[in-house]
This record gives structure tokens, C-alpha cells and sequence, in this order.
DNA sequence: TTGTATGCGTTATCAG
DNA sequence: CTGATAACGCATACAA
């Protein structure tokens, strides 16, 4: 079967018996269109199924009708990228706008959107991953190009939304120490990352507010085996009785340490990550953890960003913290209740 | 700073001082070009830092030179999707092509793609989870749109690449034959599926191969807790000492109930799983398994695309099938060797 | 070999 | 309130 021709604007308004700027005008709402015409227009569009080109629609407002996001490089792979992207785009959506998605080919990481904005390639970007004093942001800021992060930025004229870490982490222990537990440990990252650092703060408010003790506080690589070797001399040092973990991967690791020196993590041990990756829960017991919600964050990035994109007024911008969803699992049950 | 103007064809032209079409004519390396009117060209070009409007370039050719993927809805998460995407979007700027994510909204699996091309979306497709008589296949088909398949498809005529889950499943049972065990049992999914039938295909044709025995084949849902329960009737009933599974969230459940009845995965049952989930290298022992290489894939579809975007001769099709790397950790170590 | 003119589908401006 | 028409940036005949 050939590929027959996609109407056009013109086809429609021959169909209706108008001109094409009325349907133009019809499709944009205008003022000032009698209801006739416009059941008139409306009534061609759908014989004929008619939707504008994207394309021509572009050129002379010179506006894309696209936002883009770049996919992180290949460091630590995202399970939650999944859900982050399909709540973006059907956000999006919603709003008329379509999702290009690029990527970082070199080292230089302003490039890739230098580049994508030479040729006209998209109105917004969603930005991830953000660094401290992040070049992207400095350069898009310059070039008054709209854009959202997810993370953390300095510039409060910045629109960000970022995850709650601190306020997530002092949950966790609030819970475990409600479960009975007096004695905490925190395995945390090495200085200087914002997140870890984050997470850090919320471990120790945490623990003054239910009034336990933090018995030590260690920083390590993100790696499962780290967090396994360490528990050895962990429990010999300091005898907790928990141990909050700043990510999934740590804890994971942690568990089986506890394993390896026949404690039973859960009863023996109570233990806790952050991210809820899936293998918390394809995992005995289940690992207590903390879930970044990536839908709203995906809605609520993409929100801001078309209401930058529609000018107006100036949008309201700034920080946006959402807390994260404590996921309660056996790793931090009570061990005063019975069950193996 | 305010946003400066794009620089147009017209500018480049200007700079170079030739006529636009000549500019166009270079970038589109059309014969017939002096060297000399070349050189000034991309001098220009490069001073400017020009590059085409995509939007422009759309509108007298009608490509949108743009490839659309449409996310999976909600079901399982997919942790692969990282790499994947990453790969399909490097693999197409190669070719100077840029992706479109789209979403499916409504129940209707189709409606999204129609609705693309109604506005001229996309020059071509990537699809996956591909199912036994797709409807977006016939459809694609049926207009003679450009796409490529990650799955199985009944007509040779369309281009997909698929992963040989029997070739990998046999050759896991041949791993584990080979370090000693002799009865196997297969959990598998419920007939019907193209992979999981094709998976248990391999199995037995890797018993076979291997002149080992199958004590049993069950097919139960893709879940961890029914991995996890079905192993005590397991045991009792066929006593296997290798467990092989369709997936590795049932072999991770498997492995846990193994625990549950003080039998060592690894030591005294031997576990495999299918995809490399992360969970899978981080649990004790590690499991073996099969990852799909989703980088290779990624790709191959993409070139596959690109040439059938080209329009020339009508491109090499049809199904291509690769093999999985077979990941070997300790739920398959010869339990003749010590160690704990 | 290079330049000129036309058209792609749409929006915006303006005259009716 | 509606309809012509220019313009958007580029490619593609075609003429020079």
C-alpha cells in the first residue's frame, strides 16, 4: 500500500470552505472566530485527521515544540531512569511538547548542548546529574536558554527540584530507633559530594532527635564490596545495633557482612540504604530504604519548565525539595517481636 | 546576555561570498564543488559555528530526520534501558540522526505511533517488547514506514534483532553440567510467551547435549516469591542439584528459598538466572546468569534503520539473532573445589 | 561550476 | 470576523 500524503493546512481549509489562516487561527484559538466556522473547521480537521506539522510549524515561530534531555554518561546504571523519562515525557505531552533525547559524546559536557542549539534542536532542556558550580547551567544561564535541574544548584534564580536526602535519612533512623534500636552506625560516602554530604546531616539530626547514640560514622567508595568488608571491623569497634547506609548498594553489601559473621540482619542488626533499587526487595530480608518519588520529580521539572517556556511573567523558579518515601522492609523490623 | 540570533544559511553565504545554494551544496557534498569555494564554505561555517535548522531542513524534503522510540508502559522495570537508549541515540547521531521519545497514553498501542505521524513525528522506528502478531507491525507495515524490531517478528520481511535465549539457556546448562551436576530442573514461565518458550527450548536441547538428566519443569508467574515458595516442593519431590531459570528475579527467589531449607546455593544447588540484573551481582553468591547485550543490539538496530532510511535498495532484512554472554559467578562453582 | 528562483507547511500581519 | 500574503530557513530544480 503507498504512503499516501499527510494533509495539509490547506486541505483543511478547502474541506471547510475557509481560508487557511482561519484554520490556523481555529487551531491556535484565537479571538474573534464565530462558533460556525469553527465547528466548520474543527469538523474537516477530524475527517481528514489532520495534525499540524511539527516541522512547519517550527519555522517561523522558531520554536522548536521540543524539550531534550541528555542521558547521563555511562557511569552507574539508573533502574529509576526508566520511570524519571515516562513521567517526562507524558508530562510533557500534556503540554504539546515532544522529548528529544541526546547524549554526551566527549568529555566536555556543554557541548552536546552548544551543539543541539546551533541547529535549532530543541526550546528546554531537563537537566540531571548536577554538579557543583555545573557548567551547563552557567553556560544555558548565559545564553537565557530555559531549563530545570534536577539536583541541587547554588543560584536560587535557578529552577531545581531535588530530593529531601537529609529529612529521608532522619526518618529512617527516627523508625529504626523506634523499632528499639540505641546504638547507630552510618556508612556514608567520602566529603565533598553534595548528596552524600546531605544524607550525612540527616543521619546525625536523626539520631539527636530520638536520642541514640551514633557510634561511629565511616565513609567509603559506592561499592557493594566495601560495604561488606567493612562490617567486620564495624561490629568488633563498635557494637552497633544499626547500621544506616547511605545508598541500596551499601547496605546490600553490609547485610551480607553481617551474614558472613552469622547475624541476621533485620534481627541481630537492623539495616537501611537509600535509592530502593530493586534488588532491596528481591533480597532476605528486605531492605529498609528510602525511594526518590521520580514521577513527581518528573512532572514537577517539566511543570516548571513550560511554564519558563510559555514567558509570561517570570515563572517561579528556585529550589524545590521533596521528601522521599521511607519504604519499610524486615531489615528494620522489631526484634523484640517473634518471627525467624 | 540576550540570546543572539542564529546564524542561517544566508549568513554562512554572506561570509563565504557565494550564493546559498552553493553553501548547501557543500554541506550536502554535492559533486561538482571546487575545492576553492569549498574551503571558504566551511570557513564560514566553522567561524560561525553554523549548523542546519532541523526544522528547516524538514520542510522542502519532508524528513524530519528524527528516529522515535516509544517507552514500554509501566510494567516491569527496566533496568537495561540505560544502556539501551544510550546506545540507540549515539548510534543515530552517527548518522546524523536525533531521537524522539513518545509514550504510549491510552490502551490502544498503535494510536501513539498514528498520532506521530500525523504530524509528522519521525522519519522511523525503533520497537520493542514486541508481541505475537503485533499490531504496530502490521500497521508500520501497511503504510511502509521505516522500523526495526527488538523481539521476534513471523514475517522475514521485517527487519529484528532477538536475542537467542535457547543458544544462552543451553549453554548455561552445559557450564553447570560441566561442574559436575547431573538433574536439572527448569522454572519457567507459563507457555505462551516467544521467550520464555524459546528459553525452555534451550534447556532441554542443553540437558540433551549435556547427557544430563531433567528431573522436573515448572512454569509459574515472573515473581520473586513464587520463585522463592516453589523450591521446598522442588527439593522434596525431584531432588535436582541445579536449578536453571527463566529469569533471574525467579532465581534470586529460588536461591533465597534454597536458604530458607539450609541448602547453600552455589555449594549444594546450583542456580542460574537470565538478563544480569544488578541484584544479581550483588547477593551472595553471585549469580549466574545470561546478560543480553543490549549495547550490541541498540546499535545494530539503529544501522539496520539507517539503511532502510536511506531509500536505496531495499535493505537487507530480516531476523538477525545474537547471542548472550553468559556471566558465570558462585551459584555455579564446581562444589567439588573447597571454599566456603 | 555557481547563482537565481521556487516551494515546503505554517504563523503572523494586515487589509477587507 | 475572515482572507490574502509575506516570511521562516533550507533544498532543489534550472538557468547562467
Amino acid at each position: 500500500m503507498a504512503r499516501q500524503r499527510r494533509p495539509t493546512i490547506k486541505d483543511v481549509a478547502t474541506a471547510a470552505g475557509v481560508a487557511v489562516s482561519t484554520v490556523s487561527n481555529v487551531l491556535n484559538d484565537h479571538p474573534h472566530v464565530t462558533d460556525a466556522t469553527r465547528r466548520k473547521v474543527l469538523d474537516a480537521v477530524e475527517k481528514l485527521g489532520y495534525q499540524a506539522s511539527r516541522a512547519a510549524k517550527s519555522l517561523p515561530g522558531g520554536r522548536t515544540h521540543l524539550i531534550a534531555y541528555c542521558l547521563p554518561g555511562d557511569e552507574e546504571p539508573n533502574p529509576a531512569l526508566d520511570v524519571f523519562l515516562h513521567r517526562i515525557v507524558a508530562t510533557a505531552a500534556a503540554s504539546s511538547l515532544e522529548m528529544l533525547l541526546f547524549v554526551q559524546q566527549g568529555h566536555d559536557s556543554v557541548e552536546p548542548y552548544r551543539d543541539l542549539l546551533r541547529r535549532g534542536g530543541a526550546d528546554g532542556f531537563v537537566l540531571s546529574g548536577i554538579e557543583y558550580d555545573d557548567e551547563r547551567v552557567a553556560f544555558l544561564q548565559d545564553r537565557d536558554i530555559p531549563f530545570v535541574c534536577f539536583g541541587r544548584v547554588g543560584d536560587p534564580g535557578v529552577t531545581a527540584v531535588d530530593v529531601d536526602g537529609a529529612a529521608g535519612i532522619a526518618a529512617a533512623v527516627e523508625h529504626v530507633a523506634g523499632v528499639g534500636r540505641t546504638r547507630f552506625a552510618f556508612i556514608g560516602w567520602p566529603d565533598g559530594s553534595a548528596t552524600g554530604d546531605d544524607r550525612l546531616r540527616g543521619y546525625l539530626d536523626g539520631v539527636e532527635r530520638s536520642r541514640a547514640a551514633s557510634v561511629a560514622v565511616k565513609q567509603v567508595r559506592n561499592d557493594y564490596d566495601r560495604g561488606r568488608k567493612l562490617v567486620a571491623d564495624l561490629m568488633e569497634d563498635s557494637r552497633p545495633d544499626a547500621i544506616v547506609c547511605v545508598s541500596d548498594v551499601l547496605a546490600l553489601g553490609v547485610m551480607d557482612g553481617l551474614r558472613a559473621l552469622d547475624l541476621r540482619p533485620g534481627a541481630d542488626v537492623a539495616v537501611t540504604g537509600f535509592d530502593d533499587v530493586p534488588a532491596s526487595s528481591l533480597t532476605s530480608p528486605g531492605l529498609t530504604t528510602l525511594r526518590q518519588p521520580m514521577d513527581r520529580i518528573g512532572s514537577l521539572l517539566v511543570e516548571r519548565l513550560v511554564s519558563q517556556l510559555g514567558r509570561t511573567a517570570p515563572s517561579p523558579s528556585g529550589p524545590v525539595l521533596i521528601e522521599p518515601d521511607l519504604i519499610i522492609r524486615q531489615s528494620t523490623r522489631n526484634p523484640m517481636l517473634a518471627d525467624t
